[in-house]
RNA sequence: CGGGGCGUAGCGCAGUCUGGUAGCGCAACGGUCUGGGGGACCGUAGGUCGUAGGUUCAAAUCCUAUCGCCCCGACCA
């Protein structure tokens, strides 16, 4: 993408509305712009970023063995009559009527609508389990919406759940979504803390959060300091062998992690120099809460036996629009942001430092072209204008990689290539460059 | 929902107290000089001062109402 052509409309300033990090750094990199309170539209360059991080988070989810579907926004309000959740939401919910006077809602979560699939659609114990998600917008009239897209009324939310016989089987599909979660996390290059969390409102007996940490986080956590190291990427990890899940998950869930008013003195002053305190924000929370929803909406199978069983289910959410954000808190500097590989936007920023330079002008091309035909996504700024500038905003944008070419590099055969994490610079040949991006 | 604050050019702000030609910086546009970390100079364009009503010879400024947005708290992916 030629820089010149691409609609980014950074800002040099901080807008006043914006009073955290990752707020202020998407408004200024032309990311988003506000609709209305706690309601944004994604411009072209945040939008490559949350279909980055969604499209990881569909591939953990499909290697965790949950199929995708998509149900609507809106929603009737006689399914959450049936749930008896139409009264309990309160005014969190938005409620719409249409032109027939009929009761509708935009959608806060969607267990209703998912247990009245399966209740309709599955009969027989053969068909168990069943893990569903889908990746969907999703909207809560907060009281007061802030932070930019880390607290919206309107966010995309990947939600998963899972239906099983018993309650041996929810298990497994409690601990196949949270191996997936600490997999997800580390893949979008954050370090995330299942904290055992409170059921609320939404019911049930398993629930654990997942924290990233992150130095402007909204709830302190006080956790083992084995969870910085804690690595779970493991690729042979097999979701099937429901030994090896439940090993792992017993052994996370062994150490301490707490937020909050469910933090212990005690045992934190026995962990020592163990003890880690550091700042989290919560971007996926897992529950397991029974037969909530399918005994009130009557989702029952049949057994081998011919009786009829209450499902027993569970969801799983992640907050993909605030995990933009919740990376961009964790991942930034005082010059702008700076992507994981694995969500930014594009690879490399590709510098012409001297847009009316011929030579400078046709070496940038062609290597655009090049790195271009070799499948590496270049944002190339072909701009006519000062170097500071380009350099201010590529550190803004922030890109993995800024390849900065010029006419006095290019006399001597080099071009420079600089890593926007470690700020580290190299000299090399055009080739030399090419070779290390498109490898 | 309780408490506080702010709406003036795309962004950041001054002007409001004490009514009298609507301003500054950045950005934008045209030009000259420049050219490796937000450069300089010259010029241009851009505003029903959130909205509605009222007071007045005269309202960004005073009064009333209303809408929007932000912050702190309680609540949450």
């Amino acid at each position: 993408m030629r820089l010149s052509q691409y609609f980014i409309p950074t800002l040099k300033e901080n807008p006043t509305e914006a009073q955290i990090v990752s707020h202020r750094l998407m408004l200024r990199a032309g990311m988003i712009r506000q609709a209305s309170a706690g309601i944004y539209s994604w411009l072209p360059l945040g939008y490559r970023v949350l279909k980055k991080i969604e499209q990881v988070v569909r591939e953990e989810q499909d290697r965790a063995g949950c199929q995708e579907m998509l149900m609507p926004t809106i929603q009737s309000a006689d399914l959450w009559r049936e749930s008896g959740r139409y009264d309990d939401y309160g005014p969190e919910m938005l409620r719409i009527r249409d032109r027939h006077d009929r009761d509708m809602l935009f959608g806060p979560t969607n267990e209703e609508q998912i247990t009245q699939i399966v209740r309709d659609n599955i009969k027989s114990y053969k068909d168990m389990p069943k893990l569903l998600y889908h990746i969907q917008w999703k909207f809560r009239d907060e009281v007061r919406p802030r932070f930019g897209v880390m607290r919206g009324r309107e966010f995309l939310m990947k939600d998963a759940y899972s239906f099983d016989l018993d309650s041996a089987g929810a298990r497994r599909s409690y601990n196949r979504f949270f191996v997936c979660y600490m997999r997800t996390f580390e893949r979008l290059g954050l370090k995330a803390v299942p904290v055992r969390a409170d059921t609320g409102p939404i019911g049930g007996n398993l629930s654990h959060e997942f924290l990233i940490l992150a130095d402007t986080g909204e709830s302190e956590i006080g956790c083992h300091a084995d969870f910085i190291d804690m690595d779970l990427r493991g690729a042979d990890l097999d979701y099937d062998n429901e030994d090896d899940m439940q090993r792992t998950v017993d052994h996370v869930t062994s150490l301490y992690a707490a937020v909050d008013e469910q933090r212990d003195e005690e045992t934190e002053k026995s962990l020592g120099d163990k003890l880690k305190v550091q700042r989290g924000i919560e971007v996926g929370h897992i529950f397991s809460f029974g037969t909530k929803y399918t005994a009130a909406m009557g989702a029952v199978v049949n057994g081998p036996d011919g009786e009829s069983t209450e499902l027993e289910c569970g969801s799983y959410g992640i907050g993909v629009s605030r995990l933009v954000a919740g990376i961009i808190e964790a991942s930034h500097d005082e010059n702008g942001i700076i992507w994981p590989e694995s969500v930014a936007p594009f690879k490399v920023g590709l510098i012409n430092l001297k847009a009316n330079d011929e030579d400078c002008t046709s070496a940038c091309d062609d290597l655009y072209k090049r790195l271009t035909k070799a499948g590496v996504e270049v944002l190339y700024d072909d701009r006519e204008g000062r170097a500071g500038v380009k350099f201010a905003d590529m550190d803004l944008i922030g890109l993995p990689w800024q390849l900065i070419i010029g006419p006095r590099g290019l006399k001597s055969g080099v071009v420079e290539l600089k890593n926007r994490q470690s700020s580290e610079r190299q000299e090399i040949s055009i080739d030399e460059a090419f070779a290390q991006l498109a490898g």
